[in-house]
DNA sequence: ATATCTGTTCCTCT
DNA sequence: GAGAGGAACAGATA
């Protein structure tokens, strides 16, 4: 799931569950995620600690605790978060924190493809990391003038996380249909009426989709991501079956009929 | 057994 | 150099 909404939706749950409690224990089930970092020194920075803030930059979520590094998680293409009650981890768990009330925060990823890092100054990471603005977060006129940094394919340049930090495959789908643009169409194509509404349908969509608590049957008729992945997939709008073509090599649904052509 | 999948990175070709 | 396509990474699921 995770892509931007996904994430909000994993800050807003260890909000909920995790902030402010001490973290009695920490484990490592798999280290294969961790990137830069040892499990001593994952350990070492975590173990004793307090939860004290949280923030997400568009797939990122950061985890800010009352002593130094930060701790910087993305959840690749399987990851999410896990609150029990109890000490024990579901498969797949990457890592897990025991708290000193008797629950437990796991981050579960059976793909393994996120990553799991440390960083004194999060600016500073996602500068290194070359992510670009939020892409909720950004101003009007610096989004257009984001998306405008490429002249391809107006899905590529959407999915590039240099551009805009958070959209991904399917919210890029979203927005395009929402808006009634071609993946395919060229940049140098859009006005920027076209892409100050591709701002907009993000945003809208993110409200939909956090509000859904990123799960897929929550979601309105209306929308694409609700029937993505089913068999005969229509257009809610337009009741004709969407084409499936592929678009930065990834797998991309279009509407034939309000969706123009490339 | 084969294909597909919400992300990212690296490689090749144009 | 920029853009596009493919492969690889890993594991679950159809």
């Amino acid at each position: 799931m995770p892509e931007l909404p996904h994430v909000q939706v994993f800050k807003e749950y260890a909000d909920a569950t995790s902030l402010h409690k001490r973290i009695e224990d920490v484990r490592v089930q798999d280290d294969r995620p961790l990137d830069g970092v040892s499990i001593p020194r994952l350990k070492k920075t975590l173990r004793g600690r307090t939860l004290t803030s949280s923030r997400r930059h568009g797939k990122w979520l950061f985890l800010a605790t009352d002593g130094d590094p930060v701790l910087a998680l993305h959840f690749g293409m399987s990851g999410q978060l896990v609150h029990t009650t109890d000490a024990k981890a579901p498969d797949g768990t990457v890592f897990s924190l025991r708290f000193v009330d008797g629950s437990t925060l796991a981050m579960v990823m059976p793909r393994m493809l996120g990553k799991v890092a440390l960083t004194e100054d999060v600016e500073a990471f996602l500068e290194e990391r070359e992510i670009g603005p939020d892409a909720l977060d950004v101003e009007e006129e610096r989004f257009v003038r984001r998306v405008r940094t490429r002249s391809g394919m107006v899905k590529t340049a959407l999915m590039d996380q240099g551009v805009l930090a958070g959209l991904g495959n399917e919210m890029v789908d979203e927005t395009l249909f929402m808006t009634g643009l071609h993946p395919r169409t060229k940049v140098d194509d859009l006005s920027d009426k076209e892409i100050v509404a591709i701002r907009r349908a993000a945003k809208e969509a993110t409200e939909r989709i956090v509000e859904a608590r990123a799960r897929r049957e929550g979601l309105p008729e209306s929308m694409l991501l609700r029937h993505r992945g089913e068999k005969d997939a229509k257009c809610p709008r337009c009741k004709v079956p969407f084409d499936r073509i592929k678009v930065g090599g990834r797998t991309t649904y279009v509407c034939p009929e309000h969706q123009g052509a490339s």
